[in-house]
DNA sequence: CTGTTAGCGCATTCAA
DNA sequence: TTGAATGCGCTAACAG
């Protein structure tokens, strides 16, 4: 059905070892460059990945696995790291693990039988077993947002303590000491974040009655029942850290259900800006990723990796994590109290 | 580096024939079927799928080509059709176009030489030229959410004209005569719902100044600027029909900014529901689109194609597109006028 | 610069 | 049920 170099054989009277040559970029004779571009031209001829793969053991394709395609976080850095992999010459191979380390697992499987050149895997729990694997397959791993436990697999994410820790004692700054939380125990980026506040609470002595701690999943089901409940509190907070995307969807959708107005009534910040700046009223003052960074950084480092393992013959030691700094983007959803 | 089937067979003494046999399910004797699994546990065999596709030209592959991934509507979808593609026994390779129609050219060929079974396509423009070569090489097509002019390939989408049309009869309900549109003339959907909505406020007789009329591209930016002309105007309308996500996205950007309340100044339905609906106060009032039924319609009449291709030896002929019904959510974001 | 040859890892005849 | 042989389409030595 699709043509062959053998077909263009047939068509050129050429070897295939000159029209290989040619697809690979090598120098010919003018006459003989022309002849072959006609009959791909004439054939339709393409090239057929499979074998050419199969010789080279080299796919130029890089495998990325998220946790959840069905996420804005997740799209933007598909986004990024898949226009910096076209760079390279690189295409992206993208798997979705459906929120499913089983599926996650089964993703890893399927890209090392395509024998991809790396992977970029942010992953749907700490405790994945998929790093193994990899390795021993020669398939350079970078990991993003979250780290997994041990499995001495560089990650690519931000400084999530250190900016919630910030993101708290900017509510304190305004005057806030009512200050309530609603995060995650479960998600790692959840419990760094979580850290943070509590932390900085710490410093300050400030005592966090446990109705102010709404923990549970990056959900907006939880943002959601959360605010709800922190609303429907004797004394309510003054003001909420919202701790991810989803919280904060669903905690706003509880406030803009309720009678309250933010900031007159209860002020907010919340950790990930994607597209909510533009739809909140007031503008949200949010802790925002470098998602651009974050993607080309993580690219970049694959990049780097692949290069050694093809060099070396070994997949390379892993250098630590790469920690990039949030900032956080004021908007009006804080009032200052006295 | 990687264990073959080479290496089963040294293990084992039985000939790569039986243990080929093992890895496609066929009939073997127990205690060789024990030996193989044996050593694949220990070689950590893994199949090698470009090998396998080699022979089989074949490839148990899905392409899935984007016009934009960091796209709310795109990935949610994405996530549908992964889970459609993956219980069928199918990965989906997703590629992203870029917006822009020489990377989406790209990406074609690309899965083209990847030999992918079949291709979902969300296409940029309207006048790709892609589906030729796709049909050439033998591959089956589905289109989503733009159909292609006169390409001959199946396109599942929503009614909308017919869901724009009920759109803006709504807001003549609740008694708008002033109607503004914010919208597309370069998208083909965009297309379709300004004709839907031009065509009732023709119908009815309702004059539209060329002001209320703001054509563009479906962009966060072309939405924003929209709207603040429109609140500018001298006469401004009372109701704004909102072409699409990002046009909603800035348009409700613009409304936030401006002293304007909705529904109390102006009265909003936009098109498109994707998170709007947790976070903008008042609640919108949206057309929302059956994404999953769009999907799941997409997937399986891609895979009904692969079948009939395999089995007849040809990409089978184009049977009509595909339309799905849009529904209208009402929120409290049009206000009644006497 | 071009042609000949061998082989990548696997599925699939056909014999046994 | 199993094994030996062949070829999928291409690249990479090497020789010319």
């Amino acid at each position: 059905m699709a043509a062959t170099i053998k077909d263009i054989k047939e068509v050129t009277g050429l070897s295939l070892a000159t029209i290989s040559k040619y697809l690979n970029g090598g120098n010919l004779l003018p006459e003989n460059r022309a002849k072959i571009e006609k009959a791909i031209e004439e054939l339709h001829y393409e090239v057929n990945e499979m074998a050419r793969g199969l010789v080279t053991s080299k796919s130029r394709l890089i495998g990325v696995v998220v946790f959840d395609i069905a996420n804005v976080f997740t799209c933007t850095l598909l986004k990024y790291l898949g226009a910096r992999f076209r760079e390279a010459g690189y295409a992206a191979m993208i798997c979705d693990s459906q929120n499913d380390v089983q599926v996650e697992a089964d993703n890893i499987r399927f890209l090392i039988g395509k024998k991809v050149d790396g992977m970029i895997v942010i992953p749907v729990g700490a405790s994945s077993a998929f790093p193994e694997p990899a390795r021993r397959a020669g398939i350079p791993v970078v990991l993003m947002d979250r780290s997994i436990d041990g499995a001495g697999v560089d990650c690519v994410k931000v400084n999530n303590k250190e900016t919630s820790y910030k993101a708290v004692e900017m509510l304190y700054d305004y005057g806030h000491r009512r200050i309530a939380i609603i995060g995650s125990d479960q998600e790692l980026t959840g419990m760094e974040r979580l850290e943070g506040c509590l932390q900085f609470l710490k410093e300050k002595n400030i005592d966090t009655p446990s109705e102010y701690l709404k923990l549970g999943r990056h959900s907006i089901e939880h943002g959601y029942n959360g605010m709800q409940e922190l609303l429907g509190l004797e004394e309510p907070p003054t003001a909420v850290f919202m701790g991810n995307f989803e919280i904060i969807l669903g905690a706003v959708m509880a406030v803009n259900e309720s009678p309250l107005q933010c900031p007159a009534d209860i002020s907010l910040i919340g950790f990930d800006d994607l597209i909510i700046s533009n739809l909140s009223n007031p503008r949200l003052t949010l802790v925002v990723q470098p998602l651009q960074a974050l993607a080309d950084s993580a690219a970049d480092l694959l990049l780097k990796k692949i290069d050694q393992t093809s060099d070396e013959k070994k997949v390379p030691e892993p250098q630590g994590d790469l920690i990039l700094p949030a900032r956080i983007v004021e908007g009006n959803s804080i009032a200052r109290l006295e």
